[in-house]
DNA sequence: CAGTCATGATACATATAAAGTTACATGACT
DNA sequence: AGTCATGTAACTTTATATGTATCATGACTG
């Protein structure tokens, strides 16, 4: 998705459901599905009828990597987790207690590293490492 | 895994399989599944017959809550990452890069915070934890 | 106003992986 | 010989994500 936005940015003009799920080898519906959460958080637009489509609807240098995870979608960072805490097993409180303890540093630095990135941020990287490489600036999709 | 760990480390005696599904809420034969990981690692060790199961067959001191994931099984750390990676694409490159890099680091520390701790340390935690407590010293499984 | 193009939404189908289940072979103890 | 336990394989169930089909709705166009 973080690709889609950025796509987006640099594109004048809606872009469909069915020109992005093309990009992405999949869906439309897929890509309204997705997209559905980024719309409701407000980071883009969608208009209907003709010339209708997905337009950015934000400024870039407000949105973070992790404003677009959240809005995407998954609460779940980690593959990892304690499922059955049961609270009568001394050495199960433990063991979570442990666990949990280590997987809450490391969402807190995700979150925090990914909160440091801004679209705006990729997006000028993109500028700088295709200066002077115009084909860039078009869509190179293909898959 | 590390509950059931612990419990046989405080077990004299083996364990079978259907003991520790029963204490998981689950069934044997997963529960030797899940365990052969550990045993091929050299962890535990099984035998058959009378009088059989499972007994710890390491030195808690000397394995750490990252041996005994990777034993277990998943690679997988991050329920997100990359998945087509399209060479074709420097927006898709650039994104990758990024969250590539968060990925790395955030990675790096879960390593480096799991290998930290020993089975030995959870053990002797909860010695501190449960000193004056003889209840404790018991499986106290239910669930 | 009719036609089309787009999203919105719902319901259903498929794919995949994890977990559970069944069944049987093997080895060990009594 | 009988029982108890693991080892293994095949199958079923369950959960989740993805893909698909369909129709309603709104917007632009001629």
């Amino acid at each position: 998705m973080l690709h889609v936005l950025l796509h987006m940015a640099r594109h004048d003009g809606p872009m469909t459901s069915e020109a992005i799920g093309t990009m992405l080898g999949t869906n439309p519906v897929v890509v309204r599905r997705t997209l559905a959460g980024l719309r409701d958080a407000g980071y883009v637009r969608s208009d209907k009828g003709h010339g209708g489509g997905w337009v950015i609807a934000c400024d870039l240098e407000r949105v973070s990597l992790l404003d677009v995870y959240r809005a995407v979608g998954g609460p779940r960072l980690f593959a990892i987790g304690n499922e059955h805490s049961n609270p009568d097993c001394a050495i199960e409180q433990l063991v979570n207690a442990a666990v949990d303890d280590v997987l809450r540093d490391a969402e807190a630095l995700l979150v925090e590293r990914l909160g440091a990135v801004s679209l705006a941020d990729l997006s000028k990287g993109l500028d700088a490492r295709c200066a002077g490489d115009p084909r860039w600036q078009l869509e190179r999709v293909g898959r």
